[in-house]
RNA sequence: GCCCCCUUAGCUCAACUGGCAGAGCAUCUGACUCUUAAUCAGAGGGUUGGAGGUUCGAGUCCUCCAGGGGGCACCA
């Protein structure tokens, strides 16, 4: 092993460490422990900052140069984000998940062993204080340190202080690093549990419970999308990871669990982009005796609850622009804006399909709804600025959604879409058990099982046949309507810890 | 999986048409009891992502590899 000393008068990477274990070294032989423990009764720096109307300033007297303050004795614990020797004197910046503040350490003040320790002090190390609440003479908010606690060393040199951390995969891989050194990052996750906490408290209001499906599936039914494989060793079996919550959930449903939810991961294996993230958080919930219409109601609450609990109004930043949360939400039909944005009758399945050739989708042998879907999603998703309900989907690419009565052709579904997102997905939900294990069962012509929702569930069949209520069920991307109310252009941004290759070593 | 772009000190970034690898912050030494992107004086720190190639000479041009970003595909 290499002495620090070794290193002590060169200034790279290795040497920084040197420098650091050297201190560390000095607090030890101070008696001191650099790794710290428990550190009771601190108060959070916003709090301490909000007490600063009880500094008291006395009336100058002769031969002062400042007049004589009086401040409450304070506890603060954080981290040290900035440093200044002033000779005997230190100012320190530290920040805890509340704020900053400053410290000022003075040699007589604190005394040789502190004195002793303070000049052991650097950037990233995370100490605890006890001292007065007072202004510096240049006004600035700050405690006067009386006592010192160590509390943890840090033996990796900081990013730069004032730029941070901006390479994006510094950024992901070091997460940890990049929620403290730089701007608004633990303040969108903070943002995030609250988006979290809110939709949970606005389904409680109404009466939902939440529940806990497996995330290990024999069959990955419920969306279309490929599924993560794995194996279960003793049972000697494949399994997958879930891709969605439906069909366990609809399963409490016939149980008589009547208002249910999921919050939780799903896993689809596909590609990454600025909205895709191989595991991402979905939102399902299940309402007996309810519909699609239902479902917008809630829709809407949530969103608008969820809005309210960061603190912000109807209106919100979005890039250069902004988007209008003002309930109710508009409403149109898929066939009203299919129209709208490629000019083609939505009823017209050789004119949609002429269309689609012309636009280089692939048509033969495609079922002319797939043909209709694919065109929609071509054209008509992404110009969605929103928010904008599109209801009323083609029905034979819904195979879990009850038809109209008086349309078969027409499922109850609506989807909600805000700067081209998908963000919402709901129907009026289909409990017929022949429709259903009939729509299972049928591959669309043009649709890979791959590419398909059609999975056969056997016992989700039998479920639905022992009778399932009439119900509307909702899905929510929770990642992405937290990018929305984060002004969050990307899926990283939002999700702690995105994936990504390992280092290399 | 395909296409394009990026990768230089711990961090953030320079380096002309191929011609001596630099700065700020951070680090180290010294000064300073009211600083706040503290200041002042000095010092050290590089496998230019990796491996090859072209050239008198490569951070710069070429090939391959790795990671990241964007786009496409996938995501009914």
């Amino acid at each position: 092993m290499t002495k620090p000393e070794q290193d002590e008068h060169t200034g790279g990477g290795l040497a920084l460490e040197a420098a650091r274990r050297t201190k560390l070294h000095k607090i030890e032989e101070l008696g001191i422990d650099p790794w710290g423990g428990r550190f009771d009764n601190h108060t959070p720096i916003a709090q301490i900052r909000d007490r600063q109307d009880e500094i008291v300033v006395h009336p100058l007297r002769e031969g002062q140069r400042s007049p004589k303050q009086t401040g409450p004795k304070v506890r603060a614990a954080g981290r040290i984000v900035l440093q200044r020797g002033a000779g005997k004197l230190i100012f320190v910046d530290i920040r805890d998940w509340t704020g900053k503040i400053q410290l000022l350490i003075g040699k007589k003040q604190v005394g040789e062993k502190n004195w002793a320790l303070a000049e052991c002090l650097d950037l990233g190390d995370i100490i605890g204080v006890d001292g007065e609440l007072k202004r510096t003479q240049t006004g600035e908010l700050t405690i006067f340190v009386e006592d010192l606690h160590f509390l943890t060393k840090s033996i990796e040199t900081p990013p730069a202080k004032h730029k941070g951390l901006t390479d994006p995969e510094l950024r992901q891989r070091m997460r940890y690093l990049d929620l403290i050194h730089t701007d608004g990052v633990l303040e969108r996750f903070l943002r995030r549990a609250k988006i979290v906490q809110s939709i949970r408290d606005t389904l409680a209001g109404e009466g939902f419970v939440d529940a806990e499906g497996p995330t290990l599936h024999a069959i990955a039914g419920g969306a279309a999308a490929r599924p993560f494989t794995t194996h279960h060793n003793a049972l000697e079996i494949d399994l997958y990871l879930r891709i969605a919550l439906e069909l366990h959930l609809k399963r409490l449903l016939v149980g008589g669990i009547e208002r249910v939810y999921e919050l939780g991961r799903v896993y689809r294996n596909e590609g990454i982009s600025p909205r895709h993230n191989p595991e991402f958080t979905m939102l399902e919930a299940y309402q007996a005796y309810g519909d699609y219409e239902t479902m917008i109601t809630l829709t809407e609450k949530l969103v608008v609850e969820a809005i309210r609990a960061t603190g912000q109004g109807h209106l919100l930043p979005w890039g250069e622009r902004e988007i209008d949360f003002t309930a109710p939400f508009a409403r149109k039909t898929y066939d009203e804006l299919f129209t709208e944005h490629t000019g083609v009758a939505a009823d017209d399945p050789a004119a949609i399909r002429a269309h689609a050739e012309q636009i280089g989708l692939p048509t033969s042998g495609v079922h002319p709804d797939v043909a209709k879907s694919e065109v929609f999603e071509a054209q008509v998703e992404d110009a969605l600025a929103g928010p904008v309900f599109v209801i009323d989907y083609p029905a034979a690419v819904c195979p879990l959604t009850k038809r109209k009565a008086d349309n078969p052709a027409v499922a109850e579904r609506f989807e909600l879409f805000i700067e081209g997102m998908e963000v919402a997905n709901a129907y009026t939900e289909l409990n017929d058990p022949d429709l259903q294990e009939e729509l299972l069962s049928r591959q669309l012509d043009g649709l890979s099982e791959d590419e398909s929702m059609a999975k056969m569930d056997r016992d989700f069949v039998r479920a639905l046949r022992h009778g399932m209520p009439p119900a509307g069920g909702l899905g929510i991307g929770i990642d992405r309507l937290v990018m929305l109310l984060t002004n969050s252009q990307t899926i990283r941004e939002v999700i702690l810890f995105p994936l990504l290759r390992p280092e290399a070593e």
